[in-house]
DNA sequence: GCGAGTTGTGAATTTCAGTTCACATAACTC
DNA sequence: GAGTTATGTGAACTGAAATTCACAACTCGC
């Protein structure tokens, strides 16, 4: 039903023009940009669910604007077409935020597969709702479980005082709660010795919070 | 303090043990195995902090090794090394889990830097006990808040009713609570047609959710 | 202007996460 | 084996989050 808009941001008229043909004869909704700047201004008040970018223009690179783009708006999609592709240069471009890469010249199907794979990741959305989420989220939205998981992925692995300690809180009760609830979500397990360590969901859990503090500003 | 350990895996014993030299001329410490397969035994036991691997490989590849790793060591960092390397194997090793690749020759210092260089991102870690996340979470540990922004990400803008019909609620002062919530928080906004929809940070948080959703199985 | 639907507020209540306290058992120390 | 530290449990308490209810203002068609 929603519109799969897509922006395509080159400064040579003739391929910007035959990719928005190729698009729009397969039933996307396509515009078009000359440059980075006015691409900006643009999304600022139409934003697509796709962009694809050349890396060489005039003024600002595709290198430079899918920074930008990503930190505003980080649900679109970013795909980079460049000339004189390098392996060098794919890595850096796909580093810097692109989530698919197409050397020029290209297919006209390869162009579409990269759109069509990419729209088709956008819809992960619809599983956000799921209300199994609702207990990992609750889980990590306490800092001392946070501190713990930290602690435990630093030390690999503590016994009781050992952490209540690390931790600086006094009332060893509070800890051992936490640790309780994170043992019952399987966040941490126990061994013989009484130690604590992640266990790979943790480490999963870990892994989450660190792709959450890079995006979270505040 | 703790160890910054890094395993390589490459069949190749002399380049294998080549790399090994330079890392612990360097203050890492570094051990090998020849093959994938031994590779995950040896992780089972005592996990590193990033993995260098070869791509062609007897047996199991390096492309077929990460998503695995991926998988159960999600903090484990990888660095993919290649003979034979194009354009688009880069791409789809990056989109495979690879964290950085090097193209065979390499000079030592550009293997350090990248060591380096992707060792330094872990240290990450020690900002996610950070107290300012409980308010983030919290936000999203509720499975209507979260239809909601995924509602707005759907139809861009929504008036309230029309928002509350969509979710399924038949009580609207519900629904205006955690609209409020989001509101507080800054998620969404509200113009003077008194139609919701996202702002920059609630795109953000729906990114992360949709982060967190790929890895959190449940 | 009237009636129906929309959008919202504030207070009362319920629910549940988190804290604190009092106590118990194991482990280790000398 | 007496004392100390480590580890843990269960019940009572506290407070914030969430729900429900009663009501009010506003807007739109007619």
């Amino acid at each position: 039903m929603t519109a799969e808009t897509i922006l395509v941001i080159d400064d040579d008229q003739d391929l910007r023009e035959s990719i928005i043909e190729i698009l729009e004869n397969n039933d996307f909704i396509a515009s078009g940009c000359d440059c980075a700047e006015t691409a900006l201004e643009k999304i600022k008040t139409t934003p697509p669910r796709l962009v694809i970018v050349d890396n060489m223009m005039p003024g600002m690179g595709g290198m430079a604007l899918m920074p930008l783009l990503k930190l505003d708006y980080p649900s679109i999609k970013i795909i980079m077409i460049t000339a004189f592709s390098t392996v060098e240069n794919a890595v850096s471009a796909m580093k810097s935020g692109a989530d698919d890469y197409l050397s020029k010249p290209f297919r006209r199907d390869e162009l579409l597969v990269a759109v069509r794979r990419n729209l088709e990741e956008l819809k992960f959305s619809r599983q956000l709702a799921d209300p199994g989420m609702d207990d990992a989220l609750a889980c990590l939205a306490n800092q001392i479980r946070r501190q713990i998981l930290v602690a435990l992925t630093e030390e690999k692995q503590m016994r009781f005082m050992n952490l209540t300690r690390h931790l600086g809180i006094s009332d060893h009760t509070k800890v051992n709660f936490h640790l309780k609830n994170l043992k019952m979500h399987k966040l941490i397990s126990q061994d013989r010795e009484k130690a604590y360590q992640l266990t790979p969901e943790g480490e999963k859990m870990i892994d989450c919070l660190k792709l959450l503090s890079k995006r979270i500003p505040s």
